[in-house]
DNA sequence: TTATCTGCAAAAGGTTTGCAACTGA
DNA sequence: TCAGTTGCAAACCTTTTGCAGATAA
């Protein structure tokens, strides 16, 4: 998803997208990466600006609202992952805290009628990805 | 899994079963709910007797040494469920918070070899238990 | 007996809120 | 124009820590 379309998603919702909003995002929506608040207002402020880390704590608001991010919760830790829209999952490294999506899932065809009724459900893997299997994350 | 099975595990790692860790432990497995801290805190109190709120906390961080503790983040808040060992995944009824075990994992045959090395996975399903399905939380 | 545990009070740390100034549409 | 946004400072709330007394093994 670019930032256009994430534009258009705010617009629709009478939110804007300022400059603030528009750095935060790029970085975001560029790294492939999931960030706690204060990372991902740390790295804006390294590639960008400064920005106020109510502003990102703002953004995540928002976007949660538009469910453009998917939390997770790693030794206590919360990340965030920019997240469009579409079934999948995630495969997250440990090492460079890259998420990439898995498609296709075999849960969504399996009965779960005599447990209840599913709303939604999620499914992570946790691991290295390719470029950090060798000794020092280099991704 | 049982009292005496948890408390030969503390006992294996030099942890000990007082008092105040068996009530909140009763609580714990017996209702098969997730509680937050603070929600676990109340129900022992509500049960058995007054305990401070950072025996809760510290009971939650030495059974997640022992890998007996889930965490779940809903709505921004941190859940533990308790969980024995074996591989398996959770149905958790948003409703009464009652958390059911799901066996059978077609995950486990997959292969990711061309995202990563996978370390470990969680799939957990959300939705209306049996008992809850009807217009108000029964159970 | 003694290493571990308890629970209070205080500190820490992350997140939210109030508000006056600013700005995108 | 003006509803939505920013960012500081303060408030808030959950979680952790220090410590003196208690207790399981």
């Amino acid at each position: 998803m670019d930032l256009e379309t994430v534009k258009s998603k705010l617009h629709a919702m009478n939110f804007r997208l300022t400059q603030e909003r528009e750095w935060v995002l790029r970085v975001f929506m560029e790294s492939g990466e999931m960030f706690t608040a204060m990372q991902l207002y740390d790295r804006v402020k390294e590639q960008y600006n400064k920005v106020g880390l109510t502003t990102v704590y703002r953004l995540f608001e928002v976007l949660t609202k538009l469910r453009l991010v998917t939390p997770f919760l790693i030794d206590g830790e919360i990340y965030y992952t920019f997240c469009s829209g579409g079934h999948h999952h995630h495969f997250v490294c440990l090492d460079c805290h890259r998420v990439k999506n898995i498609y296709g899932c075999e849960m969504d065809t399996r009965d779960f009628s005599e447990i209840g009724k599913i709303e939604y459900h999620r499914m992570d893997l946790f691991g290295h990805c390719e470029n950090c299997q060798g000794s020092v994350p280099s991704c």
